[in-house]
RNA sequence: GCCCAGGUAGCUCAGUUGGUAGAGCAGCGGACUGAAAAUCCGCGUGUCGGUGGUUCAAAUCCGCCCCUGGGCA
């Protein structure tokens, strides 16, 4: 069977991959597929940016809020939903257009993931006793003496890979450093990925991100905050770590000025795209690549990029 | 105009009795295999306002000039 065509749209924060992704939509007929961690979540649509009722209305979504705060995604619960996103698109006859900065989703969507079984949540809730029990040297150290293998390459202070590697060893009795060296499943061989990359200069990108979270405020964040909090959910869960969040909830908790945590929040912003532009730079997406500084300008060579991409047919198909 | 107090990293400031400078924050670089908007690791990036002088040696002492803040007129 011929590998059917996979568009990914790639970058950091606020560099315009929305945007960009719903255009190539409307054009080459595609259904676009959040690949992001945060849009993921129902209850935040403003802080995370979520395509708006426009786009929304201009092309298919999905995976956009789909999930309740409660849950805790992963990439691998990730990769099972975009997997089937992807086969349903081209049922449907439609280009499937993946798009978001979560590079470690990507990656295994790419690339492939360990083919790990669940961590039933009781281990995972005992691990994080542990942890909290021995701190993080004793933590370690009491890795180690289980899987020396995997406790070797984590730091001490990197809590959440070591509370990872200990509930691995845990639920399966195998170093997590053995099934991510043997177990690890390769890329999909009945998909061919084209990626683009959005790269734009440092400067521009950080006063994008800016300019959008004065936005946010102006789109009500403020009252989206306040309803999570609302909710009462476990502070652990990924959607309370979702950038503005805390900072925010401290300012409605009286704790800050509003202006110190729009800043607070503006950095944090800052420091995600830039880590992220480091994933990007050193391991982007496996397949055909594009790298824009923008999507405005570099618009005619990424549509003629795409129209060669989806009329190249691939070698091992005959 | 005069009198004070300052001018050192992007910002706020340290800098002992002269030995070409260091903290915090910001920033930069990197890692990353199921919480990834997470979690970590690493790195001072500098005409010490300018210019002359004293000295083996000046951010440091002296002269002049420029700039900023405050006070008196």
């Amino acid at each position: 069977m011929t590998p059917q065509p996979v568009l990914i749209v790639a970058g950091p924060t606020a560099s315009g991959k929305s945007g960009l992704a719903v255009e190539l939509a409307e054009h080459f007929g595609g259904v676009v597929i959040n690949a992001d961690a945060m849009q993921v979540y129902r209850e935040l649509a403003i802080l995370t940016a979520r395509p708006g009722p426009e786009a929304l209305a201009r092309a298919e979504h999905r995976l956009y809020g789909t999930l309740p705060a409660t849950t805790a995604c992963s990439a691998g619960l990730w990769l099972r939903l975009a997997l089937a996103e992807i086969s349903q698109a081209h049922e449907a006859g439609k280009l499937p257009i993946l798009a978001g900065g979560t590079g470690l989703y990507l990656s295994a969507l790419t690339d492939g993931l360990a083919a790990l079984p669940e961590v039933p949540p009781r281990i995972r809730a005992e691990a994080r006793e542990l942890h909290a029990r021995l701190g993080s040297a004793g933590f370690h150290a009491a890795l180690a003496a289980r899987d020396p293998l995997t406790a070797a390459r984590l730091g001490t202070g990197d809590r959440q890979r070591l509370l990872r590697a200990w509930e691995v060893f845990a639920a399966t009795g195998r170093p997590l450093a053995l099934w991510q060296a043997e177990a690890t499943q390769g890329p999909p061989p009945e998909l061919r990925f084209a990626v683009i990359l959005l790269a734009p200069p440092r400067a521009a990108l950080y006063a994008a991100c800016e300019r959008r979270f004065d936005h946010m405020i102006a789109a009500g964040a403020l009252d989206e905050v306040q309803a999570l909090m609302g909710l009462a959910l476990d502070p652990a869960l990924p959607v309370m770590k979702t950038i503005g969040v805390p900072e925010l909830g401290r300012y409605l908790a009286g704790e800050l000025s509003l202006a110190a945590a729009v800043a607070a929040a503006k950095q944090a912003t800052r420091r995600l795209a830039k880590r992220q532009m480091t994933w990007f730079r050193h391991r982007p997406p496996a397949g055909q690549r594009f790298i824009a500084q923008d999507s405005e300008s570099f618009k005619a060579a990424i549509f003629n990029f795409i129209r060669h991409f989806l009329l190249t047919a691939p070698a091992s198909s005959v």
